[in-house]
DNA sequence: TGGAAACCCTGAAGTAGGTATAGAGTCAAC
DNA sequence: GTTGACTCTATACCTACTTCAGGGTTTCCA
């Protein structure tokens, strides 16, 4: 199959078949006379795993592991385990992170109920003044990422 | 103020001060005579009142349109308001993807409880099926960022 | 048969919000 | 006078793609 079959029952952007195949996520596949990459159906499991695991939100090096791991159907799958429980951490944490936002936006938001001038808006303000708590060189907590 | 001392009060790297200034958040700071930054006191109010969005989860564009916003005093802060409200949305809607996104996690994770041979391993197994209801070609979902 | 639409190719650049690195100049202290 | 801490510019790197430029190929329809 083309790559634009692949893509269609994957589900996939044809760009980002070939960037998995630039990224090794894929391997390089067959080429037809007329320089067309051609697809086996294993090439379709293989993307299947990769987009399942990514509408899971693992990383590509999550992804990699993984695939690296299924590879020895003798070994035990402590790994694998161990891998998702760390993901499912990343985002029981990232969930908490966002609440505790959205309670501190809502907060803000109260200052100002109704529209008024600018020079008098309680948001504006409370945006001027200094940070809650202690926050300043947090190296480890960063930004909060990733709601756009 | 030297560009060190105003990254040590607001508690920025310095390096994202120098790419904040590239970025037009903040005004070109004049220089000494050996060509160091300079800065004063509005700087520092300035660069804090971005740092507070940012630690909000804002984008540098809500920043900037924040940033316009508030040199008109004369005006409504209706506009404020309305950004903080999409903001708001924004995040409470990020909340209820990383959630859906953790009970499937937790299912998945449910099919291997105890460690096995990788070819017994149930998460494997439902990781290489196919995803759960369709959504192949949703472009607007895209992907869950933003967790790592 | 011919020409347009739809497909495929490569390589490079762009996205957000920084972070890191290289190579060089400056300044204060010992 | 030299060590270390600071500053400067310019450039590359990060994630996971997406978009674009500039081609070649295949297929469909009149």
């Amino acid at each position: 199959m083309k790559i634009g079959e692949l893509a269609e029952v994957t589900g996939t952007a044809v760009e980002t078949i070939r960037f998995y195949e630039r990224e090794a996520l894929l391997p390089p596949a067959a080429r037809a006379e007329n320089n067309y990459r051609m697809y086996l159906p294993e090439h379709v499991e293989r993307l299947a795993f990769i987009r399942r695991c990514r509408t899971l939100d693992m990383t590509l090096d999550e992804v990699r592991s993984l695939l690296k791991l299924r590879q020895e159907p003798a070994q035990s799958c402590d790994e694998i385990n161990a891998l998702l429980d760390a993901h499912m951490d990343h985002v029981a944490h990232r969930i908490k992170e966002l609440e505790a936002l959205a309670l501190e936006l809502k907060a803000i938001r109260a200052h100002c109920a109704t529209p008024r001038a600018m020079a008098d808006c309680g948001i504006l303000h409370e945006l001027q003044s200094a940070m809650p708590a202690e926050s300043a060189p947090t190296r480890a907590r960063r930004h909060v990422h990733g709601t756009h």
